[in-house]
DNA sequence: CCCCTCGGCTGAACCGGTCCAGTGACCCTC
DNA sequence: GAGGGTCACTGGACCGGTTCAGCCGAGGGG
């Protein structure tokens, strides 16, 4: 059973295949009796345009790509990327754009990736996510030509759009609420070194400890699993100065961090405070429930696919800077004892 | 800067078309040397084919589609899609398909999805997941005529190729376990009712336990989200009647059952032993470690992969019973007290 | 009444590949 | 040395749309 084309279209409505194909994209050219005619047929017979050869004639792919580059078991954990699809994916699907999805091993696995989705007319755009410091994608990327919005912030986005959120203030934040709390010794579990969001992060917690003169304000790097979250909270407790507060990088490192306090008889928030960077419902079911920095994920994700659209449609697009993500007190929390 | 085309490379080696087109081809009709020289030069001009003129002559698209049919907040939480997905990716990659990926509302926006991917020919098949009771999916793409392959128990499946695991074994050996433990009231907190396989461990369950000579087994059913697990979770320890070991269907809810528990004062395993299905990072970094039920759920993305582009290969795919759950044992059952 | 305009439509080129029929050139063979 | 076969390659149709130039007829203006 073959697709039915214009041309089956055209020969059962006695015109010719121009003229179905003004009536088919609400062009001028045909009278609205005829058009009728050619969209009732079409209806009929169940016609869809075939997307090969619509991007034949130098139209768009209608479709974006986003390539994914940490090791499976990595991805699963963090519910950051499912719901920043989701997010990308009610603003792609309101304009009948489709997601290319690609779980890459490393940076120039990724850039073969888009090369090819590029070379081979696949997609009109694609967003990039994980930022490094001095990443070689930007450079590469700007000289392939390809719109992309970059998820990350604008110092280390190159020519590319940005769309970001202010990690900083979310970190003062933190931590100046901590300080009111009465903490003095407040710790840092961080993500990959590499990232650059990571580095802001570093930075801004290193600047707001200094300038409220806190002592000693200890950042570890980890690689996000809840192994490495526990190793580096197990440190850190057995520690001469263990801190009284960990400000974690993400959701799994807090909740393992928190079973390492419980299971060396600290309570948790009299001996210590804990905050997650991103709110899951795991940050809610686990006890106490953590206080976190929220952030609207899916908005982010559907802020980066507007950006991207725009640029695709040749529309400047501006860079955007999201809402910082913001701090939601719950019962993990509480001053010193 | 335009991209290269075939015309380019004919133009630069001084031959036609068709001998660049066999030779990129691979297939016979050219000399070594004339297949070596427009090698030569494709390369470094950087030619890619446009997917677009390959698949206007009836050839593959070289994609297939993933439409996920849950709720952003729900995705996020479970690892098991962006594990699912990255074995599939990995089986497509190496054979340079690419996955097309919708998180949609319903199975009515699903089924349009399917219709809009094959209709545009976008795809070459699809993979469906979560499978319904009497899921009307299976006869709507039956109808379509679109290669798709099915995660799910062949029961439900109709005529679609099935890629599915035992559950019900699974679902003996853990009650077997517990019982040889000396549990004789065992409660199961179930996912969506609806969901074929969530009927299938529910039979299962009621079976092993009857056929056990159990006392009450209590299943009760929820949508997969923490606060529903903690809310099962309280109510069966609540009853009279109470159960000394519970099994989850996911892992969030039983993160969240085991947050109850301990909030109830109950020891876990001591009071209560707790199982998890699907091992995920989450079930080791809680204190106890949960005892799980183990899947690789890349490898079962894969083999859907790969069945379903045998399919599309126009292979007779023949149904796949992956392997079925392993019970990992870890510090969350015991022997009641 | 004739010319001009314009709406409505046709026919064909075009996008970038694939693939088939056909054409020489060359070699082998009887 | 004529006939046959193979090899290497050419030219062009084709896939399913878009788009443009051009054509025809009706209606309006002078």
């Amino acid at each position: 059973m073959r697709r039915p084309t214009i041309a089956d279209i055209a020969r059962q409505a006695g015109v010719s295949k121009g003229a179905v194909s003004y009536a088919l994209n609400g062009q001028p050219g045909v009278s609205e009796a005829t058009r009728a005619r050619i969209l009732a047929i079409a209806n009929e017979i169940g016609w869809r345009p075939n997307i090969a050869a619509r991007a034949l004639n130098g139209a768009r792919a209608h479709a974006v790509g986003l390539a994914l580059c940490r090791p499976a078991r990595f991805l699963g954990v963090e519910p950051f990327f499912m719901e920043l699809i989701s997010g990308i994916e009610a603003e792609l699907s309101a304009r009948s754009y489709a997601l290319l999805l690609q779980v890459v091993g490393d940076h120039e696995a990724e850039m073969g990736v888009y090369r090819r989705w590029w070379g081979e007319g696949r997609v009109d755009g694609a967003i990039l996510v994980d930022l490094h410091l001095d990443d070689p994608r930007v450079p590469q990327v700007e000289e392939l030509g390809m719109p992309v919005v970059v998820l990350g912030h604008p110092s280390a986005a190159g020519s590319l759009v940005p769309v970001w959120a202010d990690d900083s203030a979310a970190v003062r934040e933190t931590v100046e609420y901590l300080v009111a709390l009465g903490h003095r010794r407040i710790a840092r579990v961080a993500g990959l070194p590499q990232l650059s969001h990571t580095a802001i992060r570093d930075r801004a917690f290193g600047d707001v400890c200094a300038g409220l003169g806190l002592d000693a304000c200890p950042i570890v790097h980890t690689d996000y699993t809840g192994e490495e979250g526990a190793r580096a909270t197990r440190r850190l407790l057995s520690s001469p100065e263990r801190p009284t507060a960990i400000v974690f990088d993400n959701d799994i490192m807090a909740v393992a961090g928190l079973s390492v306090a419980q299971e060396m008889r600290l309570d948790v928030p009299a001996d210590l405070s804990v905050v997650a960077w991103d709110d899951s419902p795991l940050c809610q079911v686990v006890r106490p429930p953590l206080t976190v920095l929220t952030r609207d994920i899916p908005a982010y994700g559907a802020h980066a696919a507007q950006r991207l659209l725009a640029l695709i449609d040749g529309v400047e697009a501006r860079p955007l800077e999201d809402e910082a993500p913001r701090l939601t007190t719950r019962g993990s929390t509480a001053p010193p004892a």
